[in-house]
DNA sequence: AGCGCACTACGTACGGTGTACGTAACTAGG
DNA sequence: CCTAGTTACGTACACCGTACGTAGTGCGCT
């Protein structure tokens, strides 16, 4: 019958600080940061509740004052995370204007490889993701559309960078707390590929695999699939 | 010192059946179908290795003798619901067919949920897998490009399914375990969306929440957004 | 035929997780 | 000033993945 909510809540709509009793040690952007933090250096399933309130310096359940939900810990870092796109007066041309916002998304993505797995249409109610999307909006201004279609471009460019960013960054968070490492594991899955394929059952496959035998260029397959989305609107 | 692999393995190259000590008492597909069963019914964070185990009947450590890290259960899981994609004799109209490859994807999706969750390149190397990628390289026969490019069609129509089906379907498996319905959580979402958004802070996306009365038509979404990285390709 | 060994089966145990709950200290509003 | 609502946090529970040891089984080889 106290103070725990038996009905959900966005942590958002709750305060910050209510004003009775004492003063909270920690303020919700101390705690996004201590768990961006632990998910940059050690990868996202570092990030229990343990360990953010161990990086704080108070207790487990402490945190919980502040958090109701470990889920809510994940959309405090979005929103932090969030907040790190720079956002800037649109130039007039929104095409350029949204291969900006595409490469910023994907450098943020590099900068916190966690982040393409938290993705989720849920967490794009924080503050700092309405002030993005916002932002975009105001990109898109001079794009003569309804505002539905406008929304629809902003999800299927972040779906694209998403999509990508995850391919960039495959193994990497799965092989980190793995007792070998990424390497040894990606030659372990070429190798048993380059197996099935012998065998002649696909023939296409092989035909792909022997043609391409220079590195594959990232940076340009993203480019180019960036550019296709954005002339399937234009 | 003995059996168990100090090096990566993928589970695909692993005999199933070595001939020597007892016939197993389960197949792959059994154990894979048990995951699937599980996974569909109640959510992919119920698959445990002892609920599985459970459902086929024998003891929790027994099934590390099938699938030597949960990753692999994972990966047995992905590799059987790839066989439900059905294959056909290209029409050889490729473009025709890669709308049909995704329409099939996302049935697929919808009837699996916890697959976007799970998609990942690493498990692209399957024998199913393999097999649905060698039949979209074949329906793609008549689309002269080299296949790189083609390669790059099929990242990206799977990729813009996956965004898609996980937006469709977002909150559907976040709440299945939680005290409260999608429902409510949704409304208590929308609610604050709502005050957000009218405080003024973001008129464009006021004027977007204005603009739209009806209600999203969710096929024709997909349908536009698959067209249009179609296009951009043709 | 029969021996040996690789395999199956599985109970126990360890270190981790999220979090419900109870208690003690504190502070602002009435 | 008092008291109600908050903060702080230790304990405890149910669950997770899985390392390890042991017993039993049946194929392959001699």
């Amino acid at each position: 019958m106290a103070g725990r909510a038996a009905v959900p809540e966005v942590i958002w709509s709750r305060p910050e600080r209510t004003g009775r009793g004492p003063r909270p040690a920690y303020t919700r952007a101390d705690i996004a940061a201590a768990a961006v933090r632990i998910a940059d250096a050690e990868g996202l399933d570092a990030v229990s509740m343990r360990r953010v309130a161990g990086e704080l310096g108070c207790g487990t359940m402490s945190l919980y004052n502040y958090v109701p939900r470990k889920e809510d810990l994940y959309e405090l870092m979005m929103d932090a995370v969030s907040g790190e796109h720079e956002l800037w007066e649109p130039s007039g041309d929104w095409r350029a204007d949204m291969v900006r916002v595409a490469h910023q998304t994907r450098a943020l993505m590099h900068r916190h490889t966690w982040l393409p797995r938290l993705m989720s249409p849920v967490y794009g109610f924080s503050p700092n993701a309405l002030r993005y999307l916002e932002h975009c909006l105001a990109c898109l201004d001079p794009f003569e559309a309804p505002y539905g279609t406008k929304m629809e471009l902003v999800a299927m460019v972040n779906g694209v960078v998403t999509t990508y960013v995850t391919n960039e960054i495959a193994t990497v968070e799965r092989t980190r707390s793995l007792p070998w490492s990424q390497e040894q594991e990606n030659a372990v899955r070429i190798a048993y590929l380059g197996r099935q394929v012998a065998s002649g059952a696909y023939p296409r496959l092989a035909a792909s695999f022997a043609e391409d035998a220079g590195p594959i260029d990232l940076e340009g397959v993203f480019e180019r699939a960036l550019t296709r989305v954005l002339d399937g609107f234009a």
